[in-house]
DNA sequence: TTTTGTGAACTAGTTCACAGCT
DNA sequence: AGCTGTGAACTAGTTCACAAAA
């Protein structure tokens, strides 16, 4: 009915929970795949991993019909589809916008690489670290030039690592220089122009949830 | 009926949604009480933050009544409450497994120190690092000593930042030595024991959500 | 058989709208 | 008057359960 090459609209109908859970399952098959597994059910790969069944079918059923009655889902198609779906079938190149600490930290995780990720350069206005580079080889550039280097290296996804106070005109810089998706990790709400996606990563409303779980749900009366 | 000193029992039956907007509202109070508002209604609250009025006060109201009818919130008063439905009125002790980049990153992150969090120790396997200590003086210490050091201590959190072949590994050192609430920062899904509370952030998650982001949703039409 | 894909049922979360308090 | 606190209505998200396919 919906063959796997033939995708709905899919024009922000279908949820961020949704795609995050995609994500969630490449990186299930590829260790189902580099464990040797050829096929999986739905019901196994729930069991497996701590999901559930229907919504896994729910989920994949959004896309097309990528699987096969009485048998499962084949775990190479699988995974190819959903590197497609996802978007990851070309490399994504990121900026990371601050070298400090955090900034510095997260241009050389390794977990970024190892999905296909290239950190291609960092950012700051800071003339004494402008002109050197990260650990592992990432140049730190001048926020002033963000726009050429945007246009010359071809960067997609910019991450924002700098100090609560400069990052809205940060995000302003990214989005002036044409970026439409944003990892944040300064806290606060960012005002963000349409066609732009911001995800946020808020390590202090985390941690204060976290307070929260400690301070009610351990003893009520101790 | 229900005042600010008579809670409710709120053993789970509140969302982690509700917890992270405790967090959102705490950060928005201090800012207001620090541009020397006093009082704020919650439609103000809601426009000023780009937030909706009736879901701030639903959310004050699992804890009890803070508001005036007709005046709004008295904004050093509310504030004050949230710190302690958060457990925030005593300075809560954290440890960072792992003191790699992004271990070496958190362990400085002004953000913790400037809402209250004290990051107390790292601990790490490798001899060559175990002595030594972060750029802030965050001590790094042999992860064999981490039920000493978490008693002696009081360490309440802890943030995972080890590579993902060792993380359950660590959750598991972390959990055995009492510790019940914890940040990671590990890709994939732990095995939580009952009674730990754990928040994820992943990295790898959230990029591959915005690629997914940007290879589905680019054109609005022009 | 087995297992998918999917409407229907259910559960959780949000927003509305207004009675009632100040 | 103004604004909270809250039931009711609504919307979003999840899970169930089964007809149809291999």
């Amino acid at each position: 009915m919906n063959s796997p090459n033939k995708r709905k609209p899919a024009t922000e109908l279908v949820s961020e929970l949704t795609t995050n859970r995609l994500s969630v399952y490449l990186r299930c098959l590829t260790q189902l795949e580099s464990a040797g597994v050829e096929t999986i059910s739905s019901q196994a790969l729930a069991e497996q991993f701590h999901l559930n069944a229907a919504q896994i079918r729910k989920d994949l059923a959004y896309f097309g019909e990528f699987g096969v009655r009485g048998v499962g889902y084949y775990v190479k198609d699988l995974k190819r589809n959903l590197r497609q779906i996802l978007g990851l079938d070309r490399k994504l190149r990121v900026a990371v916008m601050g070298a400090g600490n955090l900034g510095l930290a997260l241009a050389d995780y390794p977990g970024f690489k190892r999905e296909g990720f290239e950190i291609v350069s960092m950012f700051d206005v800071a003339d004494a670290k402008i002109g050197d580079e990260s650990r592992s080889g990432v140049p730190i550039c001048d926020l002033r030039e963000l726009k050429k280097v945007v246009r010359k290296e071809r960067i997609d996804i910019a991450v924002i690592a700098v100090p609560a106070e400069s990052a809205q005109h940060v995000l302003e810089q990214v989005v002036a220089a044409g970026i439409k998706a944003i990892l944040n990790f300064s806290p606060g709400a960012l005002d963000v122009p349409p066609g732009v996606k911001v995800k946020n990563v808020d390590l202090t409303v985390s941690l204060e949830s976290l307070s929260f779980y400690l301070a009610q749900g351990i003893d009520d009366g101790h």
